[in-house]
DNA sequence: GAAGTTTTTGACTTCATAGTCAATAATGGA
DNA sequence: TCCATTATTGACTATGAAGTCAAAAACTTC
């Protein structure tokens, strides 16, 4: 059998053969992501990723292509976990309105432990503004995807007439999701708990009338 | 005449003699503050700011103790002129709505040249968080004056029946603050200028019935 | 014109960081 | 046991940036 067709083979089970991996990929992802969330991209460096999550740096070159690849596998994951965790709370609720109210205090849950740092979304639209393609795509997907889920809950608010009808559902989707833009910032700049929920409790509460 | 005392004399007197400044402090400042304001503190390099303003490196480190010093004093004076031509614009109006609308539009009518760079004191707040006292402060004295002129307007828009009275003044007022700080991250994440102004007018809107 | 003072100038230092290289270790299969 | 392959390791390179130093230049006053 030739060498070349050998090689194939061995690639494709390449996984069953030579040194396995001593460390956790997923893990290894998880707390690049942390790092990144709490520091953004340029702040972080990749000796603060190495000593976060304990693997050497050649390992996570390997199979992390760059530090770039690395943070966009990260927000790509924050993306995922978030909407997929805020669909789930959402889903626990019948009525519209309290649909609303778990969007909205969403934020406020974690304010203690994550929303120090903001959102990882709204953080990387910031640092990176336009110039990177791949991390805007992951951002204006993440904002879609939230003010789908808040369009849907509007609509059938308003179709219970629970909600003003002065506008249209993607108009006041759009404007609450900015809300929640918004508090990010707030947060950001050292705003008090209390501070944002009074905020977001006006901007949510005012389109109920 | 003893010499400490010619010291002192020639030290009160000293820019009437020795080699003048062959640049203008003013103008520097000013472009050092549009290089902070597109690119934000980290990613602009001393090298920029020489290159922007051309002046040497030692001669900006002469005036200016260092790079955050420089930073802070553009800072500070994006906010004094930014807040000064705000409540310029909004005291030529007298209804307390076309006060509102001049606010509502002040981001917009920049759209083109600066908005795309968003707001410089929100940039910064969210590139420092709160690691820096004095940008803090800076953000949140921005902020706060923000806010009055917002508090003034719908408080005499109240009182007026022009604006919802379900909310107090400085409620809404934070709202309406916050809004505009979600429509910065919008702006940012390369929004385009209809989706913005759409936003904005609901939020502003929502609140006069 | 000399003295004294401040600005300008460019070279220099120091430091952090992203990414690379080559040697070594560990594993499964023959 | 040996081979092929991949992971690990630490040293190395290259780059860019902040800040410093000392010499030269330009100006005012005497």
């Amino acid at each position: 059998m030739p060498k070349f067709f050998d090689f194939m083979v061995k690639k494709c089970y390449h996984d069953s053969m030579s040194r396995p991996r001593e460390f956790d990929i997923n893990r290894a992802l998880h707390q690049s992501m942390e790092m990144f969330w709490a520091k953004g991209f340029k702040s972080t460096s990749f000796e603060d990723l190495t000593r976060t999550t304990q693997v050497k740096k050649q390992s996570l070159y390997g199979v992390f292509e760059d530090k770039r690849t690395l943070f966009l596998k990260a927000l790509t994951r924050y993306r995922e976990q978030s909407i997929t965790a805020l669909e789930e709370r959402v889903s626990r609720e019948s009525s519209p309105l309290d649909k609303l109210e778990a969007i909205r205090t969403i934020p406020l849950l974690a304010y203690d432990e994550t929303m120090c740092n903001g959102c990882f979304a709204v953080n990387s639209a910031l640092e990176f503004g336009t110039d990177d393609e791949a991390v805007t795509r992951e951002v204006e997907m993440m904002f879609a995807q939230f003010e789908q889920l808040l369009e849907q809950t509007i609509r059938s608010g308003q179709e219970q007439q629970l909600i003003t009808t002065r506008f249209s559902s993607t108009e006041l989707a759009a404007c609450l999701n900015n809300a929640i833009l918004g508090a990010n910032i707030l947060a950001k700049s050292g705003a008090s708990r209390e501070k944002i929920d009074s905020v977001l409790r006006t901007a949510f509460a005012v389109i109920a009338p």
